[in-house]
DNA sequence: TGCGCTTTA
């Protein structure tokens, strides 16, 4: 969408949390405003949990995602003859998964026409996959190679942008990134300065230290302001990087990679780039996501300094030197490469591609990654002997809109009696951590407010006591949630996905008993703990660590030490056998989080194979 | 013992 347009509709689309969700909506809004429609007829769009369309619609936004499931359903998505995949170029999952799908497609509709949007440096690749398969198929029908694909340039709107490098390297970019800031506050022209580092700690200290300094500039000096931006932060307290600077004051937005493609904000002459950015990657031997900073690509940098060029002629400070810049990558490598692959090969699987390996991707995800996908929904019974979905399991895990191991959870929930309880937790679990507000220097206060909710049995119990405490007492009272330092929008949006698992369990003649959870059945509160623990040990088995008496964790085979994350319950108390949601590796330490305590014969019991005592 | 880059169904 970058090419010129986009400042026409930015007003609106940046306020919010979800750009991709907000970017369908928006642009329907704005093209339906050209036709002189009402959104829903000609022209509509379609989000999670947002359908507006009708049987007049002819043009249709929505996100990659979207487009999936309704392959789910129509494996040639034959109601369209257009499809166009905007912002390719960034390589997300669900945008890869799509291209391999549409070449696909074409073989048996070649009629259909994809249009595929892309940042210029990346256009022929895209060209040669398609046109690829057309000469390929054209090897025997020579016609069908008439219409191989064209590139089309659009040129966006975009002043000039000056790159200056460091002479020489820097031993600490955060220090460096200061000084650049009061450099450029004291010789350069007005106009606002974005400065790119890799994550929270980073971005909170850097903002500390510039309004110690600026405190110090002359009184009658032009003041700075600066502001923190990253995803973790409440939709209000992003607000505030949009509002422009009070009179004689500068802007100063300390942002992570959020500002690189997602958010867009006016007004930035100045870009302060630190080269890093935080970046998830998978190792298949040991199923751990890494989350550490590595230096980005020049795609990337070049995308960063272009966020210094959209309102007039801007100047871009690499925080490295020309010779570090040359030997950076062409492109960031593709989320495909960097990714747990168990939630695409079941996708994939449902939507009939049953021989991942020969799928043919943009870029081919490692073998071993796939192997190792193929090996987890194995265990989990989602697939059988020969690699192919079950059914009814394999198929409706995929149907649902979760991960692999929660789908086989919810569809173990009616044996074990506690599906709506499994219903709240999954949805919770879901929120990826956002359940809590952040509240820098308030960290006793977070701490007391959560222990309110605690359940000794752990986190996931703990989740189920705030989802009911919520849609009792807070649904209707955000100061509910402030006061227990519960984030009101990540809860409203629980009870959206809750009910919408709860639609798909339906459907799949899954009764949903309400009654059950509601606190008035005191009785059967007793038992009820264990069933849920039970329930989670079907879908986690291969998620579980026994704790040692240094209160580390140690994995089944023995082989790694785990850390209770200091968010989990368990960061402070004792267990014994855990099954735990995520393992992620930052820093020096591999981190636990979202940890339930189960009994260590209940793995030999849901998961004989995995844990066959020979 | 002390904390996660982003996005979506």
């Amino acid at each position: 969408m970058d090419c010129g347009w986009q400042s026409h509709w930015s007003d609106s689309a940046r306020f919010k949390l979800q750009p991709r969700r907000v970017a369908a909506t928006t642009v329907a809004t704005r093209v339906a405003e050209e036709m002189r429609c009402k959104v829903g007829e000609e022209v509509g769009y379609s989000i999670r949990f947002e359908d507006v369309t009708s049987a007049a619609t002819r043009i249709k936004f929505l996100t990659d995602g979207m487009l999936l499931r309704e392959a789910l359903v129509d494996p040639l998505l034959s109601r369209y003859s257009v499809i166009m995949v905007d912002e390719a170029h960034e390589r997300s999952l669900s945008t890869d998964i799509l291209l391999g799908l549409l070449k696909k497609i074409r073989r048996k509709r070649p009629e259909l026409r994809v249009v595929i949007s892309s940042a210029t440096l990346q256009a022929e690749d895209f060209l040669r996959f398609f046109a690829g398969d057309e000469v390929h198929s054209g090897g025997d029908g020579k016609e069908s190679g008439s219409d191989v694909g064209r590139i089309i340039s659009l040129e966006g709107r975009m002043y000039p942008v000056d790159i200056l490098y460091l002479e020489s390297p820097t031993e600490d970019y955060v220090e460096r990134a200061v000084k650049t800031v009061f450099d450029i506050h004291t010789q350069e022209a007005e106009g606002d300065i974005l400065v790119f580092l890799t994550g929270r700690e980073e971005i909170e200290s850097t903002v500390q230290m510039i309004s110690e300094r600026a405190a110090m500039l002359h009184p009658k000096a032009p003041a700075l302001l600066p502001l923190p931006l990253y995803s973790g932060l409440t939709s209000e307290q992003q607000l505030y990087v949009f509002e422009p600077a009070p009179e004689n004051t500068r802007k100063v937005i300390v942002s992570t990679n959020i500002a690189e493609a997602s958010v867009t904000i006016d007004g930035i002459v100045y870009v302060v780039d630190c080269g890093f950015a935080k970046l998830r990657a998978y190792n298949p031997h040991t199923g751990i996501e890494t989350l550490t900073a590595v230096p980005i690509s020049k795609a990337s940098a070049t995308q960063r300094a272009g966020r210094a060029g959209r309102t007039k002629p801007g100047k871009c400070f690499r925080l490295y030197t020309q010779q570090s810049y040359e030997m950076l990558p062409e492109t960031t490598v593709p989320e495909i490469q960097r990714s747990n692959l168990a939630p695409v090969v079941m996708q994939l699987k449902a939507l009939g591609i049953d021989n991942v390996a020969r799928f043919d991707f943009l870029t081919p995800p490692p073998a071993e990654q796939v192997i190792r996908a193929l090996e987890l929904l194995y265990s989990l019974g989602a697939v059988d002997d020969y690699a192919k979905l079950t059914k009814p399991l394999g198929l409706r895990m995929a149907e649902l809109a979760v991960e692999p191991m929660m789908g086989k959870v919810l569809l173990s929930a009616p044996s074990f009696g506690c599906v709506s309880e499994i219903l709240s937790i999954a949805a919770m679990v879901s929120l990826q951590g956002s359940v809590w507000v952040q509240h820098e220097g308030d960290r006793k206060a977070t701490e007391s407010a959560r222990r309110k909710f605690a359940v000794e049995e752990g986190d996931h119990l703990t989740y189920l006591n705030v989802y009911q405490a919520f849609v009792t007492k807070g649904k209707k009272d955000p100061k509910w949630c402030r006061d227990h330092y519960l984030n009101y929008r990540s809860l409203l949006r629980a009870v959206s996905i809750r009910s919408q698992l709860k639609r798909y369990l339906e459907r799949f003649g899954i009764q949903v008993d309400e009654s059950l959870s509601s606190s008035h059945r005191q009785a059967d509160l007793s038992k009820q703990p264990e069933q849920i623990r039970r329930c989670l040990t079907t879908g986690y088995f291969a998620h579980a660590a026994r704790m040692q008496p240094d209160g580390t964790f140690k994995t089944v085979s023995g082989g790694l030490t785990l850390h209770a994350h200091p968010s989990s319950l368990m960061f402070n108390r004792k267990a014994d056998w855990v099954i735990f949601h995520e393992i992620l590796e930052t820093g020096d330490k591999i981190f636990i989080r979202d940890i339930t305590k189960i009994e260590k014969n209940w793995l030999l019991e849901y998961a004989p194979d995995y844990y066959r005592v020979s």
